[in-house]
DNA sequence: AATGAATGAGCGTTCATTCAT
DNA sequence: GATGAATGAACGCTCATTCAT
């Protein structure tokens, strides 16, 4: 009964995890879901409760393990030298990949399909982060200023990681990944 | 002509244009748009032919003048030192600004919001325009690793303009449209 | 205003037939007679208080009329030998021709455009005068079964003759009818 | 399967039959069928796609037995002497009796209330059946006068069977489709 | 009297969720 | 626990009719 249930619940995951896929949390039909992981739409309701709830099995794990991840990559860099910002970027964009690996398809749904759910503000939690991270990597004062312009950089590398990610793999990726860091942190003193 | 039509065609846009913000094309109910702008929904389709019509009535304008602009800018940044990027940022930046006053919701209802519509490559399409102007500007050669470089440069910097027209106004605008211009295309031969 | 007031209602009537005999009774808009005749919805409205009212007028005349003509033409052929169906026949089909040329287009709307009006039953009413006229021309005596093909000789003739009109004009409606007589009544005697 | 499935199926069933042949294709309401046959207008579709699709349900069997039953009595007609139209005509008009005890509502609904659907011209299909027949069989040269008398005749024969359909059963119709087909085939060559 | 804007019930259809078996 | 049938609010949209000017 356990592993039966365990086994339901794992296939209705992966077709949901199709499904939001496809057609983001709003779009995402319940049906398609029963039927895709050919469970029946009342035993579907068993295993998780709502629309909502299944979202939030499918995205949760990755939703709190990458904020994790990029913390723990900042505490690393802090033992360095705090002004090497490409430095952190790498960290960073090192960690990211860790994580693509593991929740590569759940992080693009948070990202890019979770419009209408509880999870709609995942991507400005993410970047609120590394918005503070530059902010004070970056800057000499966290005035409202800087604040603005650090905010617009972590949104910019942000979506430059996530769209190499979309559209690259390997070698290739993280090429353009290295690039990325040097266009945005060499000799970023100068240009701040 | 007569009594209020002027004024109830303005409601429905308001009320259109707050749903459409607030929901997205696709999500938008007609009806809400109605109990809004407190115009019976037959009376609506009196105004707007459907729902496209009426998201076509809110945002045409705004889609229409904003390339136009841009492409005003680039034109004019040509008879200049072509190499001089930040000097086309501004310029693009500028003539942005312009328009934010006027279509600013507007613009970010294309930018977010308008998926499922017609409009739903709108960001896309400008995106993709700067992306051209920046592989040509500031790579030697058009590579697709330039490419994917210049598009994600694209992407950032007018997320980042973005940002700011959400959230600054005036002088403090300025100011910081000219430092990201300046963050993103200061020496930026030595970083690419 | 009495001028007025005609003209316009005879606009109403002129837009309401055209658009009567396009799109049959229940499908036909009030919206689109009002277009088509150039008179305000509302105002269409002090004319004819419903589209019922509306279709009334329009074919009244004609529903009225057509009945007479074929009673008066059974009255005619009754002064005959009552026994010569073709003589009948053709009496009623000279009656409907007169008529045609009246109120050919409302004769064709009754019988083919009036379903979902209170003159749905139109065709039959004009089917039963036949009927009776044949079962009494006819028939030795006015059984069940005499009836019953009463009827749909009744029916099958004046199909027959609508389909004349609807198709044909002039001298080949003419033949068509005399042949059509022929073919019902020749003989008719030794086929009951 | 479980529960009433096919109950309900067959409720909804009854419920269109009774709407179409109340209303028509075209203004049968969903809502009333769902009403009628007590099952929510969701769960309407469940069993059926659409209203089209309804309809289809209704109609289908009907629409494809019945030409086959009048190809297959022409067939066997023509193993006779063809120029025998009261024959072909009782072997029609038996084939037909036939489908009647099954298909009777569900072929007056096509004849008579299908405007809107897939099958308008479905009348018009089965007549010019027997228009070519009579054409070919009656006629010794198919001008355009001998083309629409055979068309009139074929639609006065067929309207007459609709009409004892509708109206009689058993021994009783028996007698009055072999008095029809006397009525009209009975020494045709000197009528025509 | 004339105008056309306003009104809202109704249409076919969808879909997350609940309920009976 | 499993099944899928049942439920009904909501969707975009239409249209005869009424109402305010």
């Amino acid at each position: 009964m356990q592993y039966q249930k365990e086994e339901v619940r794992e296939r209705i995951l992966e077709a949901a995890l199709a499904e939001f896929e496809r057609s983001g949390y709003y779009r995402a039909s319940m049906r398609k879901i029963a039927v895709g992981s050919k469970v029946p739409i009342g035993n579907l309701y068993r295993y998780f409760a709502s629309k909502e709830a299944l979202f939030d099995a499918v995205v949760k794990e990755a939703s709190e393990a990458i904020p994790r991840f990029i913390a723990k990559s900042y505490e690393h860099f802090l033992t360095f030298d705090v002004s090497d910002l490409r430095r952190l970027a790498e960290e960073i964009s090192v960690a990211i990949s860790d994580i693509a690996d593991r929740y590569g398809r759940e992080f693009l749904i948070l990202i890019d399909k979770s419009e209408g759910s509880a999870y709609a503000q995942f991507y400005n939690g993410i970047r609120m982060r590394l918005e503070e991270m530059f902010l004070f990597g970056i800057f000499p004062r966290p005035t409202k200023g800087n604040r603005m312009l650090a905010k617009t950089i972590a949104d910019g590398f942000l979506t430059g990681l996530l769209t190499f990610w979309r559209e690259t793999r390997g070698e290739e990726r993280r090429q353009l990944i290295h690039r990325l860091a040097k266009f945005y942190f060499n000799g970023v003193e100068s240009r701040i």
